[in-house]
DNA sequence: CTATAAGTTAAAGTTCACTCGAAGTCAAGC
DNA sequence: GCTTGACTTCGAGTGAACTTTAACTTATAG
């Protein structure tokens, strides 16, 4: 019997209201195999308590800027069998640095382009960095795909 | 006779091909009100100049982070009669500074808190930043809004 | 004149991360 | 047993910024 029996079990409104996360938003989740969980006799979800960290994952992954495309890809590389440890946890997390470093200097960089449009004038020119259709959405929105997996950055720009 | 003519007009392709826009996506800026073009006999649009300085601004402005709505607002606060100077585009890509600023300075604070979370373990509890759901979306995707327009920000957070 | 490249419209589709609504079922207290 | 509140599924809707498609028409090079 190594599955957890429903003794510790959550109900999706006990696990919405600990994490803030609205009981769609949790349904949604188990749709897109994020996390899951099990059914009473009548149908109901029982989430047992590994969720509540797993969530918090996937909500701190949000944070720094992940997909939930990346996010599930980062959960399905931990272990099956065992609880996941703090070690893995941070494992995962450590990867997300770089990835704040990057955007960060990005906008580091745009800004001083800014600086120097207002000052040049030129604004509106190709030769501005301001307007390099390769840095669009570059700086903002969009972004921190392939952190986790393997996928080569080719066709990202378009 | 104060409309420019048609002597010096580009048809939607060369606009595209000097600007890196899609045909598409002009057409789109054009049922947004963000430009205009002429039309020929047979229907066709004709571009003058000034609008591929008007299409630098709202590329750069995307870039920077505003949304269309925004720049559509930000366009509107342009002299309507004399073509805008230099300064006319200084005035309005003034303010993104701040925005820029106020972006960085909230990935930096990110990024200290992750390291915090990387160091001590915690990432999973209510009480680390990271997992703070006030902050999530607010250091990348949606913002930048309430730039131009006088709307206060205040159902901004959910 | 013809072939073809480039242009036209309107409407529907795309992506992401959810939310909402309808129509009904389950659980718990009294 | 009844009421109330929490839960179920499924499908459709949201918003931003475009793209795609279909069915044509216009412009241009030879």
């Amino acid at each position: 019997m190594p599955e957890t029996p429903l003794a510790t079990a959550l109900t999706i409104g006990e696990v919405a209201d600990r994490t803030g996360i609205s009981r769609s938003a949790l349904r949604f989740y188990e749709s897109e195999d994020l996390i899951d969980a099990g059914r009473t006799d009548g149908g109901q979800r029982r989430y047992h308590r590994g969720v509540l960290r797993r969530l918090a994952f996937i909500r701190s992954a949000q944070t720094v800027g992940l997909e939930l495309d990346d996010i599930r890809a980062a959960l399905e590389a931990l272990p099956e069998q065992r609880t996941p440890t703090k070690a893995d946890w941070a494992r995962l997390s450590r990867g997300w640095r770089p990835l704040l470093d990057q955007r960060i200097s990005e906008l580091i960089r745009l800004r001083d382009q800014l600086d120097q449009c207002i000052g040049c004038g030129c604004l509106s020119l190709r030769s501005c960095g301001l307007y390099n259709p390769e840095d669009r959405a570059a700086a903002f929105g969009k972004g921190a795909r392939y952190l986790i997996s393997d996928e080569r950055p080719s066709g990202i720009g378009r």
